[in-house]
RNA sequence: GGGGCGGUAGCUCAAUUGGUUAGAGUACCGGACUGUCGAUCCGGUGGUUGCGGGUUCGAGUCCCGUCCGCCUCGCCA
């Protein structure tokens, strides 16, 4: 490609700026060659860029022969540069684009990369090809224009929130990928250490604990939009390595941090939307799990969950009864004690069909649950089900649930945390079923869930695990009593209650954080609780307990999952649509190959063997 | 680690109960065409039905194994 005094590629305009006021310049566009249309002596060429579609005109009767010739060669996603002169579409107007009352007709043609063809066009009208295709050849994907709004979207978000935190006194600080390991939580990824020989870094699962070291370093006020990895399976919503929105503050309570954060979603709902968030109604814990059965509810619909065990109770009814002598003597929220749960359905009994119905018991046992009982209410009484063994208690179910004629009502019995979870689940899958769920951009329901326990006990292993994280504080009216509560006493240790809080949109959890520990002896107190001796508290997390001893200021933080907040905004049900480059179910990148294979000197120089031999082939 | 769905032309899909030479649209190649805009019209190339084994007179279709992708349970302090 000759380039004289004038480059080919200097642009006076994107693919998305022409309009009728610039009819009659002089214009020079680069961009991806959309489609053609080839009339013969007229030819037709959407040009395309980031910013829109421009339509070319080469038309032989008066353009160059060398031009014509040239233009008659071009194919769909080949790169090329021309210049040309603006002017109104002889053929009228094309509403469905930006430029489409005008179009350039051109006078010079480079063709700057000639593509070969291209395994799928990336447009947005055809069908989308399978996945692996697309990540395999995600240069082409990326191209389309629904890709690029996302890439858009996102990069506007994290702008949004460096503005945001900025005029609140926020400092962007950068913290280390290559940490220690801690290995409480999540799985993490290692990397050997060369200088070290034998030792290992991790990479972080977040940031915590530098942050909070950087508010006890007198910071005040710390924001990071960082990478975080978790060697952990993924989910449509769950990559290994996500990026979170990171904050921390000192001298705050809960309700500071909260405060803060309902103003960034209230800004970025309002920016990147142009909707209005009002005040984020509030949740504890213990609510959201007897009602909706689950820590997140999706508060886009109704069919709140009932407790009807003493009810139940009075059955005949050997599955009810079976689950009611599980754990009896446990206190009420125990997750050992049975409970019967109900779910009525309005309108059921003409929706959920039997074959529907029948699917809840197979389902519902990949949660652990023995089934799902079953039983439609009609003018004449319960039908259908478990009808004859509660008919006798009709008055008083009917009344417990208000239940209608038509109603369907959903049982499980298990013990609490078994019948909790599977109810919940249960509740979301009939919603769907029903149509209950509005379509994306129709219902925005945020919700503060608060007063989370500060320990669960791990049901394998039997010992006090954080539900936050170990450095979260007891909530604020509880910091005595929770540095006096004997730990061989745990119905006092179950009631402890966090200062931690999750933001929940439309049923999933887009942030998560807490106030967290400024007072050594409470941080002490729950690395023991957590079954750490103060030597091994002391070997992992010295400089934190260290930290702590020299003036260190109240703070808390949360952070954002920025992943799942760009597939609420954008309106995708899939992690992948929403990183430029993300990683399949196994791991792999399915365009560059990683992860591959390393050389046996590369190990050597890390100090490490590696134990995997490939199975035998026959 | 468990469960489910999928893999057929470059791409998106079809192929009856296991039965002739595996089809269509699109892309690609060639041709026609001066106002299209997902251009149109005519013609053409293109297949190890993911891979390996098995059952059968006969396998895209049934069985076993395996690879890859997706969804999911477990897991995700």
């Amino acid at each position: 490609m000759s380039t004289t005094a004038a480059s080919p590629y200097r642009r006076t305009h994107t693919c998305g700026a022409l309009r009728p006021a610039d009819v009659g310049r002089s214009v020079l566009l680069c961009g991806w060659v959309n489609s053609y249309r080839d009339h013969g002596n007229l030819i037709f060429v959407d040009l395309r860029d980031r910013f829109g579609i421009t339509q070319l005109v080469f038309d032989r009767e008066d353009g160059a022969h060398e031009v014509q010739e040239l233009a008659d060669r071009l194919r769909n996603e080949d790169v090329i540069s021309v210049s040309g002169k603006v002017r109104i579409r002889v053929g009228g107007p094309n509403p469905k684009l930006a430029t489409g009352e005008v179009e350039v007709v051109v006078g010079a043609l480079h063709i700057l990369n000639k593509t070969v063809a291209p395994p799928f066009l990336p447009d947005d009208l055809s069908a989308l090809p399978n996945e692996e295709l697309r990540l395999t050849h995600r240069y082409l994907d990326l191209r389309r224009p629904r890709m690029q709004q996302i890439l858009g979207l996102r990069h506007r978000v994290t702008k949004i929130a460096r503005d945001y935190f900025d005029e609140n006194g926020f400092l962007e600080i950068e913290t280390p990928v290559l940490y220690k390991s801690t290995p409480e939580g999540a799985r993490e990824f290692l990397v050997p250490s060369r200088l070290q020989p034998g030792e290992w870094y991790a990479l972080p699962q977040s940031p915590q604990l530098f942050k909070q070291i950087l508010m006890i370093a007198g910071c005040d006020r710390y924001l990071q939009i960082c990478r975080c990895f978790r060697d952990e399976d993924p989910r449509a919503d769950r990559q290994a390595e996500f990026s979170q929105i990171d904050l921390e503050m000192s001298f705050v309570q809960r309700e500071d941090v909260m405060a803060m954060m309902e103003g960034f979603a209230r800004r970025l709902w309002k920016e990147a939307l142009g909707i209005e968030v009002p005040p984020i109604r509030r949740m504890s814990y213990r609510e959201a799990l007897e009602t909706y059965g689950i820590d997140r509810p999706d508060l886009r619909y109704g069919l709140p969950i009932a407790d009807i065990s003493e009810i139940a109770r009075k059955a005949d009814f050997k599955v009810f009864q079976d689950a009611l002598i599980k754990g009896a003597d446990r206190p009420r929220f125990s997750s050992k004690r049975g409970v019967v749960k109900a779910l009525r359905v309005p309108g059921g009994a003409e929706k959920l069909t039997r074959k529907i119905t029948d699917g809840y018991t197979e389902w519902a046992k990949t949660f652990g649950a023995g089934g799902v009982a079953v039983v439609k209410l009609t003018p004449a009484g319960f039908e259908t089900g478990i009808a004859k063994f509660i008919e006798p208690l009709r008055a008083e179910l009917t009344a417990a649930l208000s239940l209608q004629p038509g109603d369907t009502a959903l049982f499980v019995a298990d013990v609490y945390s078994v019948a909790t979870k599977t109810m919940g689940e249960l509740r979301q899958k009939v919603a769907r079923d029903m149509g209950l769920v509005p379509e994306w951009g129709k219902a925005w329901e945020f919700l503060w869930v608060i007063d989370f326990p500060m320990f669960e006990k791990n049901k394998d292993t039997g010992k006090w695990v954080a539900s936050h994280h170990p450095f979260t504080a007891p909530r604020h009216d509880q910091q005595a009593a929770f540095v006096a509560a004997p730990e061989s006493d745990e119905d006092v240790i179950e009631s402890m209650v966090s200062a931690g809080y999750d933001l929940v949109l439309n049923g999933s959890e887009i942030a998560g954080g807490s106030v967290r520990i400024h007072d050594p002896a409470v941080q002490s107190k729950v690395f023991s609780l957590l079954g750490l001796t103060p030597q091994q508290a002391q070997e992992k997390f010295s400089f934190l307990l260290d930290a702590l001893k020299f003036g260190a200021p109240p703070h808390g933080g949360i952070a954002f999952g920025l992943d799942r907040l760009i597939m609420h905004l954008a309106g995708t049900e899939n992690i992948r649509d929403v990183i430029a480059f993300p990683k399949t179910q196994t791991g792999a990148d399915l365009m560059t190959h990683a992860p591959g294979p390393v050389t046996s000197a590369q190990l050597r120089d890390l100090h490490v063997a590696s134990t995997w031999t490939p199975p035998a082939k026959k």
